[in-house]
DNA sequence: TTGTAAACCTACTAGTAAATAAGTAAATTA
DNA sequence: TAATTTACTTATTTACTAGTAGGTTTACAA
C-alpha cells in the first residue's frame, strides 16, 4: 500500500509536533527527509494551521477505527490495550497528541482548537463509558464519578509522557501499574 | 522592594514559557513590555538557553523557600496549599513550569536538562516525604509506594492545568478534589 | 490528440529569529 | 579625580520563517 506525499506529510508533521513542539519545526523539517521541496508541502497544506487541522482530523480518524475494534473486548482488555498504546507512545520519545497540542493551545487557529476539543472529548467519552462498564460487570472496583476517574486516568497516563522525559523510564511504568491496580479487583 | 530589570526578565520570561512555551516566544515579547531593546536582554542572558536557565534556577529558589516555610504545617495542609498553588496557576492559563520544560525538552540544552531535572526531583521528593508522613501520622490512607504516590499526584494536578485548557475549568476542580479524596481518610 | 488538473519545482518576498559589535551614560571603585 | 564596571542603546548580521507567484511535468479524460 503506497503511501501518498500527503499522508506522509501528516504523519512525519504528527511526529515532530509531539516529538519537538509546533512552533519547534518549521516546513524545511518536513520537506527535506520527505526530499520535496518547502512549496510541495504548502501545496497540501497552505498554512501551518491547515496541516495542524490535519494533523488533529487524522487523529480522530485513528481513534475511531481503533474504538471500533476495541468495542467486542471487555472494559479490562481494552483499559490494559490503551494504557499499552500509551507505553509505545513514551518508548519513541513522543508525547500524547493531547497534551502536544495543550501546550501549543494558545499557537493554534480557533478551528484547530474546535478539533482538537472534539477529539479529546471522545477520548474522555470513550474512558468514562469503559469505566462505567468495568463497574457494571463488577470487573472494576467502585471508585468516585467515573467522568473524574477518566479524567484521572487520562491525565496521569499523558502527564506520564512528558515527566519521564525528565524522570526516567521506570517512573512511567510505575504510574501505568499503579492505575491497573487501582482500578482492577 | 524594586525589581531589577533581570528579575523581569525572568518574571517575564517564566510567564512566556508557561503561556506560550520555549519556542513561541521571543526576546521581542521580553524587551517590548519592559520598554527596554533587545540588546538588553541579550546583556542579562546572552543566549535564550540561559535565560531558560536562570528560570529552572528561579523555581528551584522559590520551591526552596516555599518548602522551608511549610515544613512546620502538618501534612494534610501542606498537601491542600500544594494543589491550592497550582490551581491559581490553571486560572492564570498558564501550565506548570515542569510539563512546560518537558513538553520543549529536546528544545533545552544539556544544563538547562540538569537543572530542571534537579528541580524535578527536589518536588517529587517533598512529594514522597509529604505522603510518607501523612501515612505515619495515620491522616493518609495506606496507598501504593509512596513514590508512585507522589508521581501519580503530581502528574495529575499538572496534566489537569493543561488538559483544562482544553476541556473545562470543571475538569480541574474534579481532578483536585479527587486526589484529596483519595488520599485523606 | 488536445485539454485539463494534480502534483510538484524554481525562485522569490517580507518578516522575524537569535545573536553580536561597538558605542554611551551613569554609577562604583581605586 | 581617574579608571573601571554596569547597564544599557544603536545598528547590523546571519539565518531561518511561513507563505506565494508562476512555470513544469505527468497522468488521465474528452
Amino acid at each position: 500500500m503506497a503511501t501518498s506525499t500527503r499522508e506522509k506529510i501528516i504523519q512525519l508533521g504528527d511526529d515532530l509536533l509531539r516529538r519537538q513542539g509546533f512552533n519547534a519545526f518549521s516546513y524545511a523539517d518536513i520537506s527535506k527527509p520527505l526530499q520535496i521541496k518547502n512549496a510541495a508541502v504548502h501545496y497540501h497544506f497552505p498554512s501551518k494551521q491547515d496541516l495542524a487541522f490535519a494533523i488533529a482530523q487524522w487523529h480522530k480518524d485513528i481513534f475511531d477505527r481503533f474504538s471500533q475494534k476495541m468495542a467486542t473486548k471487555e472494559p479490562k482488555d481494552r483499559l490494559k490495550t490503551f494504557l499499552n498504546f500509551y507505553h509505545s507512545i513514551h518508548l519513541s520519545e513522543k508525547v500524547d497528541i493531547i497534551s502536544a497540542f495543550a501546550t501549543d493551545w494558545y499557537s493554534l487557529g480557533p478551528n484547530v482548537q474546535t478539533e482538537v476539543q472534539e477529539f479529546t472529548e471522545l477520548v474522555i467519552e470513550w474512558l468514562t463509558e469503559l469505566i462505567q462498564e468495568g463497574l457494571d460487570l463488577g470487573q472494576f472496583q467502585k471508585i468516585q464519578n467515573t467522568r473524574t476517574t477518566a479524567l484521572r486516568v487520562l491525565s496521569s497516563i499523558f502527564a506520564s509522557t512528558q515527566l519521564v522525559r525528565i524522570t526516567s523510564d521506570q517512573d512511567f511504568t510505575r504510574v501505568k501499574n499503579s492505575i491497573l491496580e487501582e482500578l482492577l479487583n
